[in-house]
DNA sequence: CAGTGGTCTAGACCACCGA
DNA sequence: CGGTGGTCTAGACCACTGG
């Protein structure tokens, strides 16, 4: 009696994903049609038409309006990466998370940086980096330039308390964001900040948000490859 | 007139996502009851429903039964990565995809493959040595174990014109997938095979799909770190 | 208790697809 | 053309929350 009483949309889903993952329905197969479910399950279409919206939406199955319903072509497997606060995601390990301050400068932006935050070469940027710990240990260099319009106060910040991240969300809400992973070597700073060797390969990423109108953000942030990872996992 | 006649959930949605990327609602605040937002609308409950209820998937807004609708604390970025078949992704980029079989054997699983596999200790398992190219350049050493049970077929495959990824897809319906990523330094052969310095940064993938009731397969993927990256975005 | 969201119904009209 | 999904309605009952 472990599902007493599931509610009816997630009935019709679990009969199709048990069809689907039990390989009785291979992708491109039809799947019967909201009318046909309606009735062999005895409830209305919308309550069909919601089991099937929602497995589209996780991309279970596919929809052509007047056409039908097929199991999709599984051909990617997406899952999603979650990019969280570092200081949340340290505490809610049990961990104790600290922060070492490197730099909080007022600075004027290079052609480069001024292009990535749509501002003008020489426009006035914010400029912090710190080492973020856990337990002691760094587990990341977090080299980043903030818009000032997006947050003005930002310098005021005592970044032993705050994470620029907390800081941003809080005052400029988060609209969009991108970023990029991939491997490098750290620069020397990088590697005698992190209490590693040079020859340690890392995890970098890049990431850039955007508020409302304005880029917010840019930040270089950068994992020792031994003692961190991103994970992830995907369900049917 | 670029929105003719959006639907009208959308509408709502829509207007719920203006007044939260504008920061005129913050964390926190409360969204108008699904009655009175049916009635600022003139919609059906319904329909304001399905409005708030997507907007909740999408980690916008979170709900509570009882209690009502707030805009979400938007800590955590969420995007999605998305794991594809290599071929395809070579293909889209309009290059050429060729593999180097380097290995196609049947072997005795380790204990500790005999456990991530879900098998005995001795059972035979497949493994799999390739090389993916783009345009003749290495980007991707692939090194996996497959179980037998899943997909009996598996070593009698021609690598040079089917990806392990393709035939898996087809012949064992997917139904979970876990991945972690990290950075690491090639081994000796690896290094050699993807053509690269020992002392250059790699990413690797280590992945591990179930199907049904089998685990299906695990796999390390080696990326040279000059070579790719996984990238994503998010949008409000 | 009144208000909230969670679910469901039995209809309906429409746009679209394929034969 | 008939069948499909896309959307919507005007009710309804329930479980839960808060004061």
């Amino acid at each position: 009696m472990e599902k007493p009483d599931l509610p009816a949309y997630e009935q019709v889903k679990a009969f199709i994903k048990g069809h689907i993952s039990s390989g009785e329905w291979r992708p491109g197969d039809p799947v019967p049609s909201e009318s046909v479910l309606a009735q062999q399950f005895a409830v209305a279409r919308m309550t069909v038409n919601r089991a099937l919206r929602e497995l589209a939406a996780e991309g279970l199955v596919t929809r052509v309006q007047g056409s039908g319903t097929r199991v999709a072509e599984l051909h990617r497997i997406s899952s999603r990466l979650t990019i969280r606060d570092i200081h949340e995601e340290v505490a809610e390990r049990g961990h104790v998370h600290t922060t070492r301050v490197l730099l909080v400068a007022q600075e004027k932006a290079s052609a480069d940086l001024a292009q990535s935050l749509g501002l003008q070469r020489g426009d006035k940027v914010f400029h912090t980096i710190l080492i973020h710990l856990e337990n002691g240990v760094p587990i990341q260099y977090e080299d980043r330039y903030v818009n000032p319009a997006a947050a003005p106060g930002y310098l005021d910040l005592d970044f032993t308390q705050t994470t620029p991240t907390h800081h941003l969300l809080a005052c400029a809400p988060l609209t969009e964001a991108s970023y990029s992973i991939e491997a490098c070597l750290p620069t020397a700073e990088e590697a005698r900040q992190l209490g590693i060797k040079r020859t340690e390969p890392c995890l970098a990423m890049m990431r850039r948000t955007v508020s409302g109108a304005h880029v917010a953000s840019v930040a270089r942030l950068v994992y020792p490859g031994t003692r961190y990872s991103f994970a992830g996992q995907f369900q049917a």
